[in-house]
DNA sequence: AATGACTCTGAGAAGCATTCTCAAGAAAGC
DNA sequence: GCTTTCTTGAGAATGCTTCTCAGAGTCATT
């Protein structure tokens, strides 16, 4: 188990949001380096008590809003359910939505990317971010 | 005070959604008809209020719920916030921000949105609802 | 217009995600 | 080790939304 790495990163993430190093942060940091996915805060909670089983509620909430306060994370809200997580360093891409079951598909569309700049452009603009969502049924037919 | 038009329309919004004609729908599809903002389920209950002032929370929510769940309503959920609501047949629009005035402009591109829908095919999905925005600077050099 | 099957309703309770409160407990600097 | 300051856990509180349920209303049929 070389968790080493992970361990090193997240007081580093730690650091850089000015927070004392505390076991409980320590352990929501690493939880979202080894995520590889999208944790809502309470995902996060769990997956902390984990690492340390006294992590509290309350603990999960404050780290993440003060993480992504300081543009550490990103946070997606994908229509009215609870927010999720994600480090901000981690690769760009847009989401996919499952509106029956929540599940969150990744993509990157260098097609649609390529649009949207136009349009930016169309009216005086460069981007500097963008945020896409898909929400979406499974298609009736499909294996 | 030529509130025939929009009584008409509201009915037909209750008939599409296989809604029984009362009271209190009627006050809610008519401010949804008036509405040129995007009103949450808080604001449309106390529009309809001033219609029919014995509408209930419980009622504004389940018929919100209804409409946007048969599609006559598209919701927005901006930022975590209260979830808000607006005709479907309205016509549909995505956002540019500009990210140092905070000006906002709307665009169409057909493009983009016959793009998404070959990612969702290429998943396996169809796109019920999608949200796009794009954050921006002003190009340097133009006016 | 009365009937009857079925749907809606209001009021308040309940449910979730999230934030707040506060006294006890750690981190960092001295 | 002591002090200052920041953090913590537990639970209460909040805000939005949904649920419960008995009474009232709708609508197709007489």
């Amino acid at each position: 188990m070389s968790d080493a790495p992970d361990t090193e990163d997240s007081e580093d993430l730690l650091k850089r949001a000015d927070l004392r190093i505390t076991r409980p942060r320590q352990a929501i940091a690493r939880v979202l380096y080894e995520a590889e996915d999208h944790p809502d805060a309470e995902a996060v909670h769990t997956r902390a008590r984990e690492h340390d089983p006294s992590v509290s509620q309350a603990t999960a909430y404050r780290t993440l809003a003060i993480l992504a306060e300081k543009g550490l994370l990103r946070t997606h809200t994908f229509d009215g359910s609870a927010t999720r997580f994600e480090l901000a360093d981690r690769p760009h891409h847009d989401h996919l939505i499952d509106i029956e079951s929540g599940e969150v598909t990744e993509f990157v569309s260098s097609e649609i990317e390529a649009l949207q700049a136009r349009v930016a452009e169309k009216y005086g603009y460069e981007i500097v971010a963008h945020r896409l969502e898909l929400y979406c049924r499974k298609r009736k037919g499909d294996g």
